[in-house]
DNA sequence: TGCTTCGTTGAGCAAGTGTCCAACAAGCGG
DNA sequence: CCGCTTGTTGGACACTTGCTCAACGAAGCA
C-alpha cells in the first residue's frame, strides 16, 4: 500500500474498522479483517494500536459519537422543548440505526471483559443521557415541563428506548420504528406532565416547525387526563 | 472419569457449562472449560452434543429458565394482579441476577451470529412477555388494571425493565435495585390505570399480603392524579 | 547519486478455538 | 474367564486469534 500521513494512516485504520464492524459486529471483528478491508497487512494496524481492545474501543466511540452528533445537531436546531424531545427520540430510530444498535449490544456484552470498551461505553452512554437531561431542564426551566427529578427521569426513558430497540434489533419483533416512536413518546409525555399527543400529534411535523415557538401549544394546563390514552397505533 | 448414564452425563455437561458461563460470560465459554469444571476431556463434551451453537443456547435456556420458573411460581402463588406484578418485578431483580444478566447480555449480542442461540433468546424472551401478558389480562378481567393492548403494555415494561437492568450491569449505574423496582412498578401503574402507589406503597409487603385479596384497593375509581407524582426515591 | 528516515510488509509465533477419532477401559452377559 | 458393548480419553487436525519483527522500499535530503 501506499505510504501515508501517520495521523491519516490512523483515521484510515479507524474507517477500515467501522466498516468491518458494521459489517459483521464488533465482537466478530479481526485485525487481518480491518487489514484486508483497507488492503494492507496485518502488521500495520499493530504499528498504529496498542491493543485490540482499544482498537475496538476507538471503533466503537467513532460509530457512537457520530450517532450521538446527529442527535445532539438535531437537539440544538430545535426550537422548543417539545421538538427537541421529538428530535432526540426520532434521530435515535432513523433507518440503518439497527447496524449501528449492534455494536451498542456487543459493547455492552463484552464491557465486562475488555476493559477499554467498557469504559467507552460507559462514557459515550453518560452523554447521551446528558443530551436527554439538558433537554428536560431546558423544558422544565421554560415552564413547559414538569419534572422532579431530570436525572432519573433520563435514565428511564433512555432505557425504555434501548429495551425497545433492543427487542427488534436482537429478536426480530413484531413492532416497527413508528411503534416504538409512539409508545416512547407517550412515555415521555406522561413523564414530564404533558398532554397525551403534545410529542405525537400528527399536527406537529417531526422534524421542522419554524413557526411552533411562538405558540408554546397547551402545556400550561396539563391537568385533563389521567389514564393512558389508548393511543391510536395499531401495534 | 467415572462411567455415567447419558442421560446423567448429559445433565452434568450442561451443569458444568452453566458454572462456567455464569463464571465467565456466555461468550467466553468455550469447550475446554466445560470439560474442565467436570474433571473431564474435551472430547466427552462433543460426544454429546452437536455444535458449540447448540451447546451454548442450550445453557443459556437452561439458567434462564430458572429465573423464568422462579417468577412463574412467584406469580402464580399471588393473591392478586397487583401482587402478581410485584411479584414479577421483584424476582426479576433478586439479588445474583447481575451475574445471569450477563447471559442475556451475550445472548442478545451473540444472536446475530450464533442461529440457535438466537433462536433461544427470542423464544424465551416471549415466553418471558407472555407471563406478563398474562398477569395484565387477569388484572384486566378483575377489573383492577385499565390496559386496551396488554401484548404492547407488556412490551414496554419488559424493555423498561430490561434497561434499566442493564445500565446496572453493564455499566455500573448509580441507581439501585430499589430505584429500579420503584421506577417500573410506577410505569406500570401509569400503564394500567393504578393510582400512584397502588404497587409501591409501603403497606404493602413486598411479597406476601395474604389479606389483601379481601380489599381490593382503589383500583375502581382512578381518576384522581393526572400528572406522574414525584414519588419518594432519592436518586 | 548515495544516504537516512520511516511507513510498510508478511511470514511467523504462541496460544487459543471447535471438532474428530483411534484407542482405551469399565461394566456386563455369557 | 472371555468378549462385547459403550462411555470415555486425550492427542491431533485445521483453523483462527492477537501480536512481533527482521526485512523492505518509497520519500526526502545532501
Amino acid at each position: 500500500m501506499a505510504r501515508m500521513d501517520p495521523v491519516a494512516r490512523r483515521a484510515r485504520i479507524l474507517e477500515a474498522g467501522r466498516a468491518v464492524a458494521l459489517r459483521q459486529g464488533l465482537a466478530a471483528t479481526t485485525v487481518r479483517d480491518i487489514a484486508a478491508e483497507m488492503g494492507s497487512s496485518p502488521g500495520l494496524v499493530h504499528h498504529y494500536v496498542d491493543s485490540m481492545d482499544g482498537l475496538l474501543a476507538e471503533v466503537f466511540e467513532l460509530v457512537a459519537r457520530e450517532g450521538l452528533e446527529t442527535t445532539r445537531a438535531a437537539v440544538a436546531s430545535s426550537g422548543s422543548p417539545c421538538e427537541a424531545l421529538r428530535a432526540f427520540f426520532s434521530t435515535s430510530l432513523r433507518p440503518g440505526h439497527g447496524t449501528a444498535f449492534q455494536l451498542w449490544l456487543d459493547a455492552w456484552a463484552e464491557a465486562a471483559r475488555r476493559p477499554e470498551l467498557g469504559a467507552t461505553s460507559r462514557r459515550l452512554n453518560i452523554e447521551w443521557q446528558s443530551v436527554l437531561v439538558g433537554i428536560i431542564e431546558d423544558g422544565v426551566a421554560a415552564g413547559e415541563f414538569r419534572c422532579a427529578e431530570p436525572e432519573s427521569a433520563a435514565w428511564r426513558l433512555l432505557s425504555l428506548l434501548d429495551g425497545l430497540v433492543l427487542q427488534m434489533v436482537a429478536h426480530d419483533i413484531s413492532f416497527s420504528d413508528d411503534d416504538v416512536m409512539t409508545w416512547v413518546a407517550g412515555s415521555a409525555e406522561r413523564e414530564l406532565g404533558l398532554a397525551p399527543g403534545a410529542l405525537t400529534h400528527p399536527d406537529a411535523v417531526l422534524r421542522l416547525a419554524p413557526d411552533r415557538s411562538s405558540t408554546p401549544s397547551t402545556s400550561s394546563t396539563p391537568a385533563t387526563s389521567h389514564t393512558r390514552s389508548p393511543s391510536e397505533a395499531a401495534s
